[in-house]
RNA sequence: GGGCCGGUAGUUCAGUCUGGAAUGAACGCCUGACUUGCACUCAGGAGGUCGGGGGUUCAAAUCCCCCCCGGUCCA
């Protein structure tokens, strides 16, 4: 789908003496001043342009990232906009994705759909981003692709009734941006007209490319995307990206982005490495041309580099082997930028979500580093960067020590799974070898990238020093993927289906008056019923705490007529709180009384509270990397999930429950506000967030007083006090990363104390012992067990050899054998007995055959034969199945030892007369 | 959230597909011999609820189901 010129013919371009032109190369329209141009420009895999800045700026001077930083803000502010302070990396106030890639993203999806006003209007931002989708392209681009970088945004927000600036504006504010601050020349600045679609929105954008680099976008957010069809949007967004890094990289015209970005962080780092840099001259031709390269999943690094080995001139192999360092230098430069960043904000690796992107980034630069052979240099790397980057980013710093913390810990874990990975490919190696394979199949490398984390690089390495080959198809990964997709979907049943049915039901209904909010404490209340459905009832106001935020929806009583109905369950749908009545429902109209199950209620209340407290405790004693990732209350017991990266310690979980103890006694008020969502953010932080979205636009905060705030929908205590007692009942990990604590509090904290001291002292009582003994007698029986066992084990070794010697003198000659058959009951020798004496036997005569059966509630047998009888050709397999048979079962095992059973313990004596029958059969 | 791999001696692991004695292997540990001492070597020894619980079976480390713990890939 495109649109028409319309959408894109502004007065500035006619004004401007901008011409419209299609370009035969790529096919996209795009606006100039050069009447004779016909490529559009823009360095891109079709070749429409090359680099043409580098050694060659286009600005009046060069600028550091910080004085372009500055230059866009200030610039921006002349006109009008107000400077907004950066959002988060991590994008927490958003369920539809983990980190913030643009800086439209801080303001959807409430300020876009006018949930709530934005900061400012017009506003101004710059704002940090992480993009994981182009890693592959970071470095083999020259800068052109980063993890991280910063957007800078001027964002106007147009409302029906008040109308800020539109397109034409916008591209006027961007060219005397380019032109008259950093003294571009007109003709250098090209438009190219696109089509801009992302998180449900879309709109035409208009694409600014100067000297071959596009260097800003700028979008016209109009759409909602409904099932592929646009709808207009009532308030329609500009949304302009101007990549900080990108203009710092035009501006100095050096041979990449990197140089521009890290200056001599940049040196520092290839210095480490010992990087030769190749020819200048070369290096500046393959950086004019790099805009060809794209690397993805269907295009590895290598075909780009024959794409451009072929426009320079040189071999692409020359090629690869000379730029290929330094290429990773960069990646490095900007891998450990991200990492550190994001560690800063408390992401904790893991296996899932924002955290297993981390732990795909560190991992993949520990490899970059072991490539440069500078792999003990990660830490030194990522502390040049702290300190880099404190000037402008002064978290950085404060962050240090849980930086080093959470690194230290990924990168331990790292190479314990790449030693575990080592030692597993040596025995798959050697098992190959000793089969005469003397390659690694395909599937072997697949199964160790899938399940043991081991990619096909660090195998061929392993398997280089045991001498086999390995052999790495260029789609290695995408086959991987294509496995991952044929497994089967299961189908999901939706849970939400009954909350859905009664959406639209009560849709026209007022907004319930939440009277849980206006007072906590209120456990019987009068109010008018507006609708009956079913047993459905909507009151105009309510105290039933309807389920949300983790806390379980109020139970009670309705009360009408003199009759009393139990309030089941509490939903909200939209603003309208549904009570789900079992009984007798009353009329539309009547006036009835709320009766709250209050019981329950103050331990929902007191667990809510005492969440908030826990949290606050974990993140002192833990650090600020502990983020919420779920809870639920409940009455008897809660849970909490939060992000760290080990598993607690019994000290920690004590000093936790301890720390969260204390606040409780020193009965701190709780206070319930609500505020502007944009004031709670100002003044709070992003730390309110720790339950995750809260919708709407003005957010209710609750605080325990110089503990801990939070956005947060549920009822809680008026102070700490009330809530008594915590108690940790256990910990547990939920992922890796993830840990959970579960607790009770109030009475149910005390019965859990209760019973846990009950047990011991009923365990106490068993051993007959007082409580503060019971670890010492604990060991005693244990270590009594233990050589008991030992020297049951001699005895039956005793009894064996003692039974062996006994039997034997009994035994009958058959066929050149000498058998020996017994039936035994079970309450005289067990199987494993049997067995020892059956050894036994064999080992003292072996010409003998023992052939015994233990007789209790079914029959087992047990046969072996000496090494004579043996040669003999006699075979207990045979033995032992026939006898089996006999028994109704079956039996096998070993040419000289065999089991064998059945529940059929009459046949035993025919069971023994088979086995003279097979021995007499077999004998040669 | 889904897929895959693993849990057996203090440690690293065989054994699991194809049920039948854990004489399990190596390293480590203990005792002794050799040695001025150490290392090496040799001889001997200790060390196991086969992650837990159910089921199938005459018989389960092994097959089936559930749970716990760890690893890993993908969204």
């Amino acid at each position: 789908m495109g649109f028409s010129e319309k959408e894109y013919h502004l007065p500035f371009f006619d004004e401007y003496g901008y011409v419209r032109k299609r370009c035969p190369r790529c096919g996209e329209y795009f606006w100039t001043v050069n009447p004779d141009q016909r490529l559009c420009g823009e360095s891109t895999t079709y070749g429409c342009a090359d680099y043409t800045f580098i050694n060659n700026p286009p600005t009046s001077r060069k600028y550091t990232l910080s004085e372009m930083r500055e230059s866009f803000l200030s610039f921006f502010e002349r006109k009008g906009h107000e400077r907004i302070k950066p959002y988060l990396l991590v994008a927490r106030w958003r369920d539809d994705l983990y980190f913030t890639n643009a800086s439209i993203i801080d303001f959807q999806p409430y300020v876009t759909e006018g949930i709530i006003p934005p900061p400012a209007n017009p506003l101004v931002i710059v704002q940090p981003c992480v993009r994981f989708p182009d890693i592959e392209s970071v470095g083999s681009t020259f800068g052109r692709h980063l993890t991280i970088f910063e957007m800078g945004g001027h964002h106007a927000f147009n409302y029906p009734e008040k109308q800020v600036y539109w397109k034409d504006e916008t591209i006027r504010f961007h060219h005397e941006f380019v032109t008259k601050v950093l003294g571009i020349k007109d003709e250098e600045v090209v438009y190219k007209e696109g089509i801009w679609s992302g998180g449900g929105n879309a709109g035409p954008d208009v694409e600014s490319i100067i000297r071959g680099l596009e260097v800003a976008t700028l979008v016209f957010m109009k759409y909602k995307v409904v099932d592929g069809k646009f709808i207009e949007l009532p308030i329609r967004t500009v949304d302009t990206g101007y990549g900080i890094e990108r203009f710092t990289w035009l501006s100095q015209g050096c041979i990449s982005g990197f140089e521009a970005i890290y200056g001599d962080l940049l040196e520092k780092i290839k210095a480490m490495a010992g990087i030769e840099v190749p020819d200048e001259k070369l290096l500046a031709d393959i950086s004019r041309v790099s805009g060809r390269v794209a690397i993805s999943k269907t295009s590895s690094r290598m075909e780009n580099w024959r794409k451009v080995a072929q426009r320079v001139g040189v071999d692409a192999q020359e090629l690869s082997r000379m730029i290929d360092p330094l290429v990773d230098v960069y990646a490095v430069a900007d891998h450990t930028k991200c990492l550190t960043f994001l560690l800063a904000e408390g992401v904790v690796p893991s296996n899932v979500r924002e955290g297993y992107l981390t732990r795909l980034l560190i991992r993949r630069t520990c490899r970059l580093l072991r490539n440069l052979s500078i792999e003990n240099r990660l830490f030194d790397i990522v502390e040049m960067q702290i300190s880099f980057w404190s000037r402008d980013f002064p978290h950085l710093k404060e962050m240090h020590g849980e930086v080093m913390d959470l690194l230290s810990i990924e990168k331990e874990k790292y190479d314990e799974t790449l030693s575990r990975g080592r030692s597993l490919v040596q025995r798959m190696i050697r098992e190959h070898k000793s089969k005469g394979v003397s390659e690694i199949p395909l599937e072997d490398l697949v199964n160790l990238y899938d399940s043991h984390g081991l990619t096909p690089e660090v195998v061929g390495e392993i398997a280089e020093g045991e001498g086999i080959k390995i052999r790495i198809p260029e789609n290695f990964y995408g086959y991987v993927a294509e496995r991952h997709i044929a497994a089967p979907k299961k189908e999901r049943s939706p849970v939400t289906e009954g909350i859905r049915d009664i959406k639209d039901e009560f849709s026209d209904l007022p907004e319930t008056r939440k009277i849980y909010y206006e007072d906590a404490y209120m456990k019987e209340f009068k109010a008018k019923v507006l609708r009956v459905s079913g047993n459905r009832v909507v009151l105009d106001k309510t105290a039933f705490y309807p389920e949300g935020g983790g806390q379980p929806a109020d139970q009670g009583l309705l009360e009408f007529s003199r009759v009393q109905s139990k309030v089941e369950d509490v939903q909200k749908v939209g603003g309208v709180i549904v009570h789900f009545l079992e009984g007798a429902v009353p009329e539309e109209g009547d006036e009835v009384r709320g009766i709250i199950d209050w019981k329950r209620r103050i331990s929902l209340m007191r667990s809510h509270t005492a969440t908030h407290i826990i949290m606050g405790a974990a993140r002192r004693i833990l650090g600020e990397h502990v983020w919420q990732a779920g809870a639920q209350k409940g009455v008897k017991q809660s849970r909490i999930d939060f992000s760290h990266p080990k598993r607690l310690s019994f000290e920690e979980i004590r000093k936790i429950e301890s720390l969260a103890n204390k606040i409780v006694m020193e009965n701190r008020p709780v206070e319930t506000v609500w505020m502007p969502r944009e004031e709670a953010e100002r003044k709070y932080g992003f730390r309110i967030y720790q339950g995750g979205v809260v919708p709407g636009r003005k957010i209710r905060i609750v605080k325990v007083k110089d503990w801990d705030v939070e956005a947060c929908g549920g009822t809680h205590c008026r102070s700490t006090g009330e809530i008594g007692v915590i108690k940790i009942i256990r910990t547990e990990r939920i992922q890796d990363g993830v840990e959970r604590i579960v607790f009770s509090v109030g009475e149910s904290a005390v019965n859990a104390i209760q019973e846990s001291e009950k047990k011991i002292s009923q365990i106490a009582d068993i051993l007959n012992v007082p409580p503060e003994k019971l670890e010492h007698t604990v060991n005693n029986i244990v270590s009594e067990l233990k050589s008991l066992r030992k020297e049951k084990e001699k005895l039956t070794n005793c009894l064996a050899a003692y039974l062996a010697e006994k039997w034997l003198s009994s035994s009958e000659e058959i066929n050149g054998v000498k058998l020996v058959s017994k039936i035994i009951s079970v309450k005289e020798a067990d199987v494993d007995l049997l067995i020892k004496v059956s050894a036994e036997i064999v080992k003292r005569e072996e010409k003998a055959v023992s052939a015994l059966i233990c007789v209790g509630n079914n029959a087992q047998l047990v046969v072996n034969v000496g090494k004579e009888a043996l040669k003999l050709g006699i075979d207990a397999r045979k033995i032992a199945r026939e006898m089996g048979l006999k028994l109704g079962g079956g039996g096998s095992g070993r040419p000289n030892f065999a089991q064998g059973g059945g529940t059929r313990i009459e046949g035993v004596e025919e069971a023994i007369e088979k086995a003279k029958e097979v021995i007499l059969s077999l004998r040669r």
